[in-house]
Order: C-alpha cells, then structure tokens, then sequence
DNA sequence: ATTCTATTCGGAAGCGGTTCCAGCATTAAA
DNA sequence: TTTAATGCTGGAACCGCTTCCGAATAGAAT
C-alpha cells in the first residue's frame, strides 16, 4: 500500500530532530535554519520518506481535489470541454476526480460529495439543474461552477441554446430550404427542449410551417441519449415519414454524424439531396465538413477552470454569470454547389 | 468547505453513546443492538452527520480511489478504454482519478503516485513503458495493471500491433493495391513504430518493394502524435511525393480522419481514388464507413478494471498477461465497388 | 555585563475517524 | 446455583501530518 511506510517520524529521528521541524521543512516554512534543513533533507533521501496524502490533507482540511460532474465524461461533448479544465487544474496543483452523475438520478451521485472533505470544489455540468438539485447543491458549502445552467448564487457558463439553433436553422432557410427536419435524441434531454424551440422560432421567421411530422427523436432507448445510433436510426424514420425533406437540423454533431451515415448507405449526396447541420461543433466535425454551431467548449472548460481556482483560493469573491455566444460554423454540409 | 462540520463525536454526544459504537453503526457492523442502532440511525439523520472522507481513509489505510494514467485520457483512443473502465471502477465504490502522463516526463508525473495513500491502485497506460519507468513503478508497490505494455511481475494487457498492422495492409495488398502509403505521427509514438515493422512485413509477404518515400510522418511539431491535423498535413505531402499511391495505412483512425477530410478537399473519391484505412477502430469510424483494425479498447478496459479490483481484494494473485487479438474491420473506405 | 529581540526548534494538541481490548450484563451449560 | 460462553458497549490508542505556543539560544542594544 506504500512505499516502506517511511513515516516523518522515522525521518525526525534520523535527523535528530523534531516532527514539527519536519513538517516545517516538508512545507518549505522559512523558520528552519539552513543547517538543519541539510539534514532533514538528506534523511528524506535516505530513508525515501513520501508523506502521505491523508494524513496532510485530514491535518490541512483540504484534498487537493477538484471534481468534474457530468452526465458522461466520455462523451464527446463533454470530452471537448475536459480538455480545456484538465491542463488548468493540474497545473494549480490540483487532482482531476470525474464523476457520472446518471441524469436519471443525480441526487443519489451527488450525495457523494456531501462526505466532507473528499474534494475542494465542484465543476458541475449538468444541464438543467432543477430547484431540488441546487438546494443540494448549496448545501456543500463549496466552492461550485455551474456550466450549462444560470444561477445568480454560482459562478456559472451557460448558452442560449434555443438562439443557436434558431441561427442554425436560419442558415438553412437561406439556403433555400423550405422543408426543415429536426433530429433529437430519444429522451428529450435538458439540452435538446430549447433546441427545438429554436428551430420552430426560426420557421416561423421565415414564414414556414411548423410541421410536427419534420421533428423524430430516437427510437429506441437502448441508443437514448445524444448517439451517433439514435441519428442513424432517426433520420430513416424522418425520411420514410417525411419524403420531401431536404435538410436537417440535429440536436447534436454526435446525431448528425449518425444521420451521415444511414444518408451515405442510402445512397444519397450530401448536401445535394439533403443538407446537414450539427450542433456542439466537435474538433471532429471539422474534419468531415460537417456545419455546426461551436460553443466554444473548450474554452468554457478553461474558463470555467480557472474561475473554480479563483474561487478556492478567495471564496467570498462575487459570483460570474457568463452567456456564451454560439457561432454559426458552415461547411461542406450545408454548403449549396 | 463541509456541511456544518458535524463529527461522530456529536452524534455520539446526542445519541448518548461512544463515538466507538457510532463508527460501528457506520460501517454496519453486526455486533450493535438493534435499539443503539436505531438511536444513533436518528442522531445522524437529526445533526445532518456526513462521514469525512480523509479521515476514514487515514485511520483505514485506503483512499478508495483507483487512478488512471494515460498520455492524454481525453484523446479518443483512450477515451473508449475509459468507456470501458469507469462503471467497473464506480460500481464498486471507488472514486477515478484521471492523469496525464505527459510521455516526455513521464518520471515527474508519476511522482505523484509515490505520495503514500493517494491511490489505492493504479491502471497504467502508457505505451512503451521503458525499464526504467518499470522499476519506479515497483516501488509504489501497489495494485498496478499495465495496459499496452507487457510485462510478466504485473498484470498486463497488450497488442500485437505489428501483427495488426500487417493484417490492415494485407487487406490492402488483397484489394490489388501495390503503391501503398503510411501516414504516422509526427514524433514516432511508441505506438507507431511496431505498426510501421507490420507494415513493411506485409510489403515483403505480397513481394512488394519497400519504398521509404511512401512513409509520411506528421509535419509540424505543433500537431504532434495522433492528431486529425497531423493526417490532414501528411496525406498532402505523401501525395506529393509520390503520386502514384493508391492507398493509404494510417497508424490511427484520428491520422486517417485528418486524412479523409485532405482527399475530399482534393476532390478525391475515397476509395476509388485512394483507398483508406485507418487502426483503433474508434466507434466514431463505423459511422464514417472508415476500414480499421479493431483493437477493442472497450474491452480492455472492462477487463482491465476487473483485474484491478480483483487485485486489491487478493494483492497476491498471479500476475495475468494478457494479448489482445486485433480484428479486422472492412468498410466503405477500403471496398472496391 | 545585562537586558531585549529575533530566530529556530521541540512539545503537544488537534484533524476525524477505526479498531483492539477489556468490562459488564445476559444467557446457556453444568 | 455456580461457571462459562456470548453479545454489546465504552475507553483509549492510533493513522501521519500540521500548527500553535512556549522555550532556548544567539546576537544586538544599552
């Protein structure tokens, strides 16, 4: 379990010393004389002293721990978004935790972190944090940075999603479209409700129809989610109930990708026969020439990051509400000849 | 930093008993009455009492806390390993720590590990582990499962990646290609090198001349490794030197995907102009129709995990070396029509 | 030479739990 | 009825480090 079990009690005496001058020189305290310094230091050499991480954390009342709350850390989504915390963490001296919390129930993964102690702060990306959860929330009394959610009392990042896809599909008008579907994922996730709203906002501006028909979640709940397999499935189901669609607007890259595929089995040209757009602009979708509205998720995560070290280290510090602005990404997909 | 900072010694207080009888209550131990058991299930529920973390693991000598090490854990080839490992490592009541292992340093980075009771085991996952780096990792003497690097004192999952590589190309050579190119990384990875050997063994299988023109690393330093800009440069540079290729071997899917998008910029039809195959099998190249070799990372991970935990249970259970089987995957992008 | 002030260090009390050991009250066995 | 076994509970040591407080030493000031 450790390596020798070294403790600074070993060391002391080696030193002929104090514990607490170990301690002191552990922590570079400025109150120990060069001379003992020199001892203490050769005997943590010699004996291979490493403290021991509980031990400091139970006597400091800190870990050293941030943690990351999302639904899932592996998706791609939310893998965009680490990228941008990881390095700003590690680099504060801080240890990553990540955590799932199942949307189902996340009250029962939060409780997790309501053992005292276990982490310094809180990044919590949970889109559509209700009431109940921010009462529980709260009641860490640490610090916490909302992303995806808008609450006066936290620091918090959030977008206007119902505005990008509104931007999304408005892009798609322009282009000549007059039959518009919409690709959401299975459950209708906290995330996918006010892209909806914005693709029928869009419509109306435009003059167009609302036609319920043109809007297909995922089928099956085994694919729930934001899946490429719930936008493969989707978009056949789409074109067999709609045949005359000629672009669609999915809640999600991860959707649009899946619908890319089924539309290349089936043999038809992208953008020609149907045009497509994405929503989260992945790193990936770049590179298949996908359009898309990027969030800037990377750049979220590294504020975000850098405003929970900020945090720590001044707790009483007033809390940031910061809109981000989606930005229209138009590529191969939806790009007319 | 905690919720009213209730100990067992007020719920002992409140309950009328030692705070000894409270830790029992704690971790359920049989040997408490029924009524004290009740009486002090009431005294933790009225003070709102949350157990501290760093002080159980103190006293118990566990940190519940299972890390892993990769390069980065947000590239998607580790990303599908985490997939694998998470829910394994969460279901049985462990917390995940995720490192970078930055491959230059690895030594420093692993430092942390050496901090006495920080982790409770370690999944190591660092291609091309040196000897050096092994022995360190002898001295956390600690549960340590190594993925990617075999070694016979550790548990050991591992790849024939030359084997994988030889069986990508074979298809390859079996499609009537002859010119056929590889796309690596920009600094050789310890990945990249073993797939190149299988490479020109099946160069020399199909009686095919070995051409060094047709081995294109990544270009700019700034897009090191397996990045999609390192395929989109060198794809371009390949093509250039030798015009006559006919396909492509990408040592990863992210290279190929970086390559994928340079083609149809180039107006080049894939594969009737160029043939492309990719390695990792990402689950995002079987929605982008993209011929890969299956290492199935997934897998690993699962059972990676299992071992790990397997281990901490019982520390002195024969080591297990593992070989992974690669698997080929043909798709769109290798298939003559 | 004496008093005062820094500087450096040792001692000890936590941090918040776990766990061993002993003692007491019961109950079963003799 | 006495003795032995059993079930619960309290007390105290301990996990390994931090940090406050007071003491000792040395150098500066008088």
């Amino acid at each position: 379990m450790s390596i020798g079990k070294v403790t600074i009690y070993e060391v002391a005496q080696h030193a002929g010393v104090a514990i607490s001058t170990v301690s002191r020189v552990l922590n570079n305290s400025p109150e120990v004389s060069h001379a003992t310094r020199q001892k203490v230091v050769a005997s943590i050499e010699v004996l291979g002293f490493r403290p021991h991480r509980m031990a400091k954390m139970l006597a400091q009342q800190n870990s050293q721990t941030i943690s990351v709350a999302t639904p899932s850390f592996t998706a791609l989504f939310y893998n965009e978004m680490l990228k941008g915390v990881k390095d700003t963490i590690r680099e504060n001296g801080f240890d990553l935790l990540l955590t799932d919390l199942s949307s189902q129930n996340p009250h029962e993964t939060l409780t997790r972190f309501f053992q005292r102690g276990s982490v310094d702060a809180l990044l919590l990306a949970l889109p559509g944090l209700d009431e109940k959860l921010l009462y529980e929330v709260r009641l860490l009394n640490a610090p916490v940075v909302l992303i995806g959610t808008r609450s006066d009392e936290f620091d918090s990042f959030y977008w206007d999603d119902a505005a990008g896809a509104e931007m999304a599909v408005q892009h798609l008008v322009e282009q000549g479209h007059t039959r518009i579907g919409m690709l959401a994922p299975h459950e209708w996730s906290e995330d996918a409700a006010p892209r909806a709203d914005g693709y029928r906002r869009a419509l109306l501006n435009a003059g167009l129809p609302f036609d319920p028909l043109l809007i297909q979640e995922g089928i099956t709940i085994k694919h729930a989610g934001h899946s490429e397999e719930a936008g493969y499935e989707a978009i056949q189901a789409l074109i067999k109930n709609a045949p005359d669609v000629t672009a669609i607007f999915a809640a999600s890259d991860v959707l649009a990708i899946g619908a890319l595929a089924a539309l290349r089995e089936m043999g038809k040209q992208v953008p020609e026969d149907m045009a497509v757009m994405g929503y989260d602009d992945l790193k990936i979708s770049r590179f298949l020439g996908l359009s898309s509205i990027n969030q800037k998720m990377f750049q979220v995560g590294l504020e975000a990051a850098t405003q929970v070290i900020r945090r720590i280290n001044d707790p009483k510090l007033p809390s940031i509400q910061r809109k981000i602005e989606p930005e229209l990404q138009i590529r191969m997909t939806t790009r007319r000849k």
